[in-house]
DNA sequence: CAGTGGTCTAGACCACCTT
DNA sequence: AGGTGGTCTAGACCACTGC
């Protein structure tokens, strides 16, 4: 196997090959890639162009290197990992985990809105899963999570729900969530979810509409939750 | 001059005393610095080592590079770096500049809160700036923003005050703001800016509070920004 | 044309891990 | 000891810019 001499610099085309590879699942999670000089005989390049290719895919975090032991697949799964996407904090700064309870979970088409946001077409079965979450013992989110089933097969079907979906999603559908678009709203709470959270109807909140974008650059999931006011900061640093 | 050849890589020596030069203003913003093998040779290194430190330096944004022209400071007084920290978008996904006005600019010695928030200590004189955003003609955002006499001398002596501070914060006091760190609140709006916003004392609001990091990792300006309701959405793409 | 950054190679040596 | 990634070098060639 060798890359074409043409058009874009070989560590371009070894990056778009190598993280191709990765997609389509050749290499599973916390399993060691070839060796530079393995990867670098098969493309019919030098060591240090797949060199460059890997440390981009190691800056995107799709990949994790070890001296001395090898390239890994890198984990989405862990808590490090988990905590790079959960901005709400207490307004004193600490950052906590939540405990988590499922109110439903139901099967239906999805609506308009949903396929925008998820790029459906057609008919569309997508599953709704509204679950709360409690800090320190008391209800401070409701969360409405939206899964297509053509991404995620019989996933309502699951017996157990992590207290993290994306665990979920990459141990069982292959699915690796790196990055996330959130939008954060000011809105009234909606009056069906009012007695969960212990507010009244209309009460102000922060709502946080996420669009979770898979590996592939593809959104496959597409949540709204509702935090209970004045209890929580979103949180972010930008760069 | 040459780096020790101990303790650190050479490419880590070169990334901090570049970068170090760089915010002690050695080279002025929109300035080429020296080509790669003056830098090595200077340095004492190779080419690819100063490589290496240079485009750690760009992906940080503290550089500029085009092909066949020279290394250059980065400008962060353009529209697109402007736009960078500008998150607040309409509900349709479109961003616009707003227009502003200086409702009033003071100076008084800075509070706790303030200090904490800018590792200030002891007698802290501060700007504190209230100006209105305006969107479409629509009073639409008020902000605090709280600048260090330390930091900016003189800053209330200034007669304009463009849209964006921070152009003015690197053209006349050497300030490059290079990232934000922003807290995102639900909040009720405080009576004295009632007017301004043309909103009820007390009504909901986002309440956006900022804390603007220098190029030497310092924060010199921290604000906080009161947004009409269900104008606005604050947009993020964490990766 | 000369000077700049951008790519690519080949080889040396180091640091770390496993056996 | 042997394999892995991490650093560093020197040199070649390409692509773009400006004179």
């Amino acid at each position: 196997m060798s890359l074409s001499k043409s058009f874009q610099p070989l560590y371009k085309q070894a990056y778009e090959l190598l993280t191709s590879r990765l997609v389509n699942g050749d290499w599973k999670p916390s399993e060691p890639l070839p060796s530079e000089y393995a990867l670098a005989a098969e493309l019919g390049v030098s060591q240090g162009t797949v060199r460059k290719a890997l440390n981009q895919m190691v800056a995107e975090n799709l990949l994790d290197r070890r001296q001395g032991k090898g390239t890994y697949v890198a984990e989405h799964t862990q808590e490090s990992s988990l905590f790079r996407f959960f901005r709400l904090r207490e307004p004193n700064g600490e950052s906590l985990i939540p405990e988590t309870k499922v109110l439903s979970s139901s099967r239906r088409e999805a609506t308009a809105a949903e396929k925008s946001h998820l790029n459906l077409e057609g008919s569309s079965p997508v599953v709704e899963l509204i679950r709360l979450r409690y800090l320190k013992g008391e209800a401070a989110i409701l969360e409405k999570v939206i899964q297509p089933l053509s991404v995620f097969p019989d996933i309502d079907k699951e017996t157990e729900l992590p207290n993290s979906l994306y665990t979920l999603y990459q141990e069982k559908f292959g699915i690796s969530i790196v990055s996330v678009r959130d939008e954060l709203h000011v809105t009234q709470l909606p009056s069906e979810y009012a007695d969960d959270l212990g507010l009244a109807a209309g009460a102000p909140v922060l709502m946080v509409e996420r669009a979770s974008i898979n590996i592939d650059g593809r959104a496959v999931e597409w949540s709204q939750a509702y935090c209970s006011t004045e209890k929580f900061v979103y949180s972010v640093h930008l760069k």
